[in-house]
DNA sequence: GCATTACGCTACGACTCGTAGCGAAAGCGT
DNA sequence: ACGCTTTCGCTACGAGTCGTAGCGTAATGC
């Protein structure tokens, strides 16, 4: 996407755009049948109608592939203004998982967050394709909030840069475990649980 | 562990309790310096000095091998009665925080759950192994922050149980969103926040 | 037409997988 | 001491995947 070849005006055969959506959503498609582990170029390269060297002139491994494969589901992601505060939290967290419950999302978005343990290009990448778009979102539903005088103003910016940080891993993190690692769904009530939580916390009466 | 060969009073060699306390140290080493795609049962077995065959005689595959050997590190989790809900918390967390902080945690821990998306005997035996006794230290700060007065007793105990999967989930996720997703140390100023958070809740004022 | 690049195809050595077969070693009961 | 049973280390094996190289062909810009 944004950091493959640019492609401008290079003499030449130009690249087959059809080819990258067919393999991205092979790519997919494969996630869904095999998980990860089993995935293997040679099987994306056949279900996409490509030669497996085609697959390694764009990408230079299974990683990138997956980060490309699985960044496409988070475009959907956006803040609707509901009104308040709780109803935006609500409405992005229902968002989130809706895409973390597809199968394809599910094993793909996990293995390259544990095969980025060890890459910091592979981190890199998917920090500006998925996750700061998530942050995003944090920041436009504080900024919707402050102004409806339901959260304080920031003051200091730097500690107002950290609480977004501290937000976005209590959202997404609970969301993934939730998912994940519990492996129970994240329905309208949960949610209400969590955005009761978040905002009003433990000590408050239910 | 628990699930493996009983190995009671049967005739013939019994199996090497050396062998077993090697292979799932050499599994951690191997995740330090692999990670988990380029682990191979292969190099694990000549790490531990032990045949191939053998590792294959107790464990069915890398899957089962890895979850056990990351297991263990989860063995030291205990909740010390530090006065106050907010000090077990913070307690819990930095341990929590500390065990995540290895290298063979982050990358053996991730890639065996990413792995239980598909595989619902793995799913189980994770379950099991580690995020049970997890979930036991919440109950307990429960337990003991009702005896303090600081949370109020229960009263549906369907909906104590929603509770408690819920604040499981808030606060491994947000712990392992931080370490394993943002890539930033857990350390005691986020501690405070998060707890201020999971506490009072985003509307309070700090 | 010509240079340049992408594409499909085939083939390749290197590696890992999981299993089978063998002889030797280590315990247990008599 | 003697077998019986099970484990262990070793070697070897077919199957599958990896990532690359080479080739002829197709598509585009000058």
């Amino acid at each position: 996407m944004q950091s493959r070849s640019p492609a401008a005006g290079r003499p030449g055969r130009p690249r087959s755009a059809a080819a990258d959506a067919a393999i991205l959503a092979a790519t997919r498609e494969a996630l869904v049948e095999l998980g990860w582990s089993k995935l293997t170029l040679g099987d994306v390269a056949t279900r996409a109608g490509v030669a497996k060297t085609t697959l390694y002139r764009r990408w230079s491994g299974k990683n990138e592939l997956v980060v490309d494969a699985v960044a496409e589901l988070f475009d959907e992601l956006c803040l609707p203004d509901r009104g308040s505060l709780a109803a935006d939290i609500e409405g992005v967290v229902l968002q989130f998982a809706a895409i973390l419950a597809r199968p394809e999302a599910r094993g793909g978005l996990m293995a390259v967050v544990t095969e980025a343990t060890r890459d910091d290009a592979l981190r890199a990448r998917i920090r500006a394709s998925i996750v700061d778009r998530q942050k995003g979102l944090v920041l436009e539903g504080r900024s919707r909030a402050q102004q409806r005088g339901e959260l304080p103003p920031e003051t200091d910016p730097e500690e107002s840069a950290r609480t977004v940080d501290l937000i976005f891993d209590m959202v997404a993190g609970a969301v993934v475990h939730r998912t994940l690692v519990s492996g129970r769904p994240v329905d309208e009530e949960w949610v209400r649980g969590f955005t009761q939580i978040l905002l009003r916390g433990l000590a408050a009466p239910s």
